[in-house]
DNA sequence: ATTCATATATTAGTATATTAGTTGAGGAAA
DNA sequence: TTTCCTCAACTAATATACTAATATATGAAT
């Protein structure tokens, strides 16, 4: 019989002073959290590749923990489609969905035509001398022909239109949605010649919210993501074993 | 030492049939996806209500099972944003994020004015068909006030135009992001003599389908749809509790 | 009565052990 | 040679055990 009185275990409508006190460590220094970061990163890279088994026990060891971090890391990343978990047999690494592909961009270029046009309604002037700012470091990237410099001021340009139109969890959606694209796209593209074009037509949809055109922001906007449509296109067969395709 | 050749562990380009075979048991008959699958539809109905803390240990001791399958459905809840982890304090259902909801119905809208657009390009005569007979089966629950198969065909009427358009999985990415506004719905509207208004703003958009018009469906839909902004903005101070608003 | 410190119960995170299912190489049978 | 069976070695799934951090009830000090 235990001598004190159980815990509260009423609704709890619980103050937000307790609810930030118990943030001090908010979830994201455990172990299974910077293996679902590491694995995530290798996954997109290509350094794993589409068909590859993964063995739970194997990183494990390489990271001196024990199965469980690995096994939620795992979990997540199968939820998100990078791994295919087969009931005691192994995990693999998930072979490129080529057939899903047109569709993941299509949501994208819906969901980037509504911020392109918001940003266009809202957009303040410090915000579009970030915009701008952003172009230039595309410009330097592309001069220097740093393709990681580059992909990354892209992200950011896209980033930093949802954040104008005021939804910055939009792109964050993207984010997870254009995975298998990125992924296709690190193998397929070589895209050196890419860059400068990739800059001509970030150019017209910053003049546009610019010149606050919503319909010309978003026109501009849906032309550039449809270039994406027609790269998936042409597919490459030269790593067939990579794709998931159904022949 | 070991008397048999180590398993091949080499890039594996395995054949379909492999894969095929390895999918006796898909995983969707483990416990922790029975849990998952339990916890959640107990999340969304509001059986257990935001603030509420949620036992591992319990829940494991009430499904007879250990706390690992339990932390597992949990797991991939906090992913969801419908349970919140607080390291070695506790797990709580996540009180309802009003200031993100018009961000998601945003999001819907922008996915749903695209499905019906494409819907108005593509839908074959059977197609209009099977959207008319689901629009029959709302009226037969308006007429009979139940409001459960309402709700349940209303789904099948914004999946089905999916469908039709040929992206199936943008619906199910909308059901992913619309949970909150579930829940949030689900708490503050009776909703009685929305049913009526709801079939009438689903004719129109069927009726623009079936001219091929696609910007008439994308209007339709829009407008359908902005009525779920204006139902947000009258926030119901009822239960403050199960909000996680600024104050 | 109120505040403060402390002890204890409870928690999430992680480690280790066990269970049960799959695979694929060998060998037996045809 | 070809087909089928067997079995050892792998795997994921689950169970159990442990650790460290947190929160709250209790009791002492004010």
């Amino acid at each position: 019989m235990p001598s004190r009185a159980p815990r509260k275990l009423a609704p709890a409508p619980r103050p937000v002073v307790a609810r930030m006190r118990r943030n001090g460590r908010p979830r994201g220094a455990t172990a299974a959290s910077r293996i679902y970061a590491d694995l995530r990163a290798e996954l997109v890279s290509l350094v794993r590749r589409p068909g590859e088994p993964i063995s739970e026990a194997q990183i494990a060891t390489a990271y001196g923990v024990s199965r469980t971090p690995v096994r939620e890391a795992i979990l997540k990343l199968s939820d998100e489609g990078l791994v295919e978990i087969f009931p005691q047999s192994g995990i693999f690494v998930s072979r490129i969905p080529v057939a899903a592909l047109p569709e993941t961009i299509i949501i994208r270029k819906s969901l980037e035509e509504t911020t392109a046009r918001m940003a266009a309604e809202h957009a303040t002037s410090s915000q579009l001398l970030t915009l701008h700012a952003i172009i230039e470091r595309q410009r330097e990237a592309c001069a220097a022909k740093d393709r990681e410099a580059f992909h990354q001021a892209d992200e950011m340009f896209h980033a930093g239109i949802a954040e104008v139109a005021g939804y910055p969890g939009i792109w964050k959606l993207i984010l997870q949605v254009k995975v298998h694209v990125d992924r296709y796209r690190r193998l397929t593209l070589p895209q050196i010649g890419r860059m400068s074009e990739v800059i001509a037509e970030h150019e017209p949809i910053l003049a546009e919210i610019e010149r606050r055109n919503p319909d010309g922001a978003r026109a501009a906007m849906a032309s550039h993501l449809e270039r994406l449509l027609d790269d998936i296109s042409e597919i490459q067969t030269l790593n067939p074993e990579y794709f998931d395709q159904p022949t």
